[in-house]
DNA sequence: TAATGCACCTGTGGGC
DNA sequence: TGCCCACAGGTGCATT
């Protein structure tokens, strides 16, 4: 599931391989994963340009062209963007296949196609509902402990779980680093946001950046059909200490982890250890 | 306005 | 072995 240390790896492998190299056609195996253009216009503007920079939002990517336009592409819950030779075969699911000069595929491949892709004509993503609202971003140098604190104020009854997955609160935790980061953080993900205490969001906040950071650094986490740019896994999964751990010892007290479903999502926790 | 529920989608695994 | 069904979950939309 591409959260946003999954995405950030893949941004960064893309800056490193396939910058300045011309597109020199588009094969759209599926058109409607495209959201708001058709495949032929998508296709027929991309041809003989190149990508010349790769961002992140959140859990989307941002493809520059040498053109001006943006391609936007959210990877749902098994997208997967990746490069490869182009000599090698596709395998199932590949909805899109950019060829750049240089024999190398750019492959946007999906299996349960929750995830989409738009271009853009000027690089504006207003048009964008998930991106119009989209919180802060949780490691962007410039957010601060107190920008984290002010964004509780006038907090709900809704569970801190529930708020952390919420895009337009913070942008860019999923499920995964939402149990991982309340354990970190020694939180409850039943507990209302408004009963959290200023040192448990303080806690938060470390715990949140902390986590989010070691993922990026073992490569994301890839648990189902994750793979990064290069189609290789990545290593966090191996770091989890709750997510998709139900009745496995907790890694601090031993006492069995619980699950529950909170807002719909399956939720790992300590009750013990998480408070 | 906030919170909640559901549809979308397909592979996997458990039960029979 | 084969069939059926629940489950996984990010997002947008509908409902409460």
């Amino acid at each position: 599931m591409p959260e946003l240390p999954e995405v950030e790896s893949i941004k960064r492998e893309l800056n490193r391989t396939i910058l300045e190299e011309k597109i020199e056609d588009v094969e759209i195996f599926r058109g409607s994963v495209i959201k708001n253009t058709h495949a032929d216009y998508l296709r027929a503007v991309m041809a003989g340009n190149s990508f010349t920079w790769v961002g992140r939002r959140g859990k989307y990517l941002l493809l520059s062209l040498s053109s001006g336009h943006l391609l936007v592409v959210h990877l749902g819950m098994t997208g997967q963007l990746y490069w490869q030779e182009a000599a090698l075969a596709l395998k199932k699911h590949s909805h899109l296949v950019w060829h750049l000069k240089g024999g190398i595929s750019l492959i946007y491949r999906d299996v349960r196609r929750f995830g989409k892709i738009f271009l853009l004509e000027d690089g504006r993503t207003d048009s964008i509902p998930g991106l119009l609202k989209m919180g802060p971003e949780p490691l962007d140098p410039a957010f601060s402990l107190a920008d984290w604190l002010a964004l509780f104020e006038g907090a709900g009854s809704s569970p801190i779980k529930a708020k952390l997955l919420d895009q337009h609160f913070i942008a860019g935790i999923g499920n995964i680093y939402a149990d991982e980061t309340l354990y970190e953080a020694r939180i409850n993900p039943h507990r209302p946001v408004k009963s959290l205490t200023r040192a448990e969001k303080t806690a938060l906040y470390g715990a949140m950046r902390r986590v989010l950071k070691r993922a990026i650094e073992e490569g994301g986490s890839s648990i189902s059909d994750y793979v990064n740019a290069r189609g290789q896994k990545g290593g966090f999964q191996d770091s989890h200490r709750v997510y998709g751990k139900k009745d496995q010892p907790c890694p601090t007290c031993k006492q069995p982890l619980r699950s529950s479903k909170i807002v719909g999502r399956t939720s790992s926790y300590c009750p013990f250890c998480q408070l």
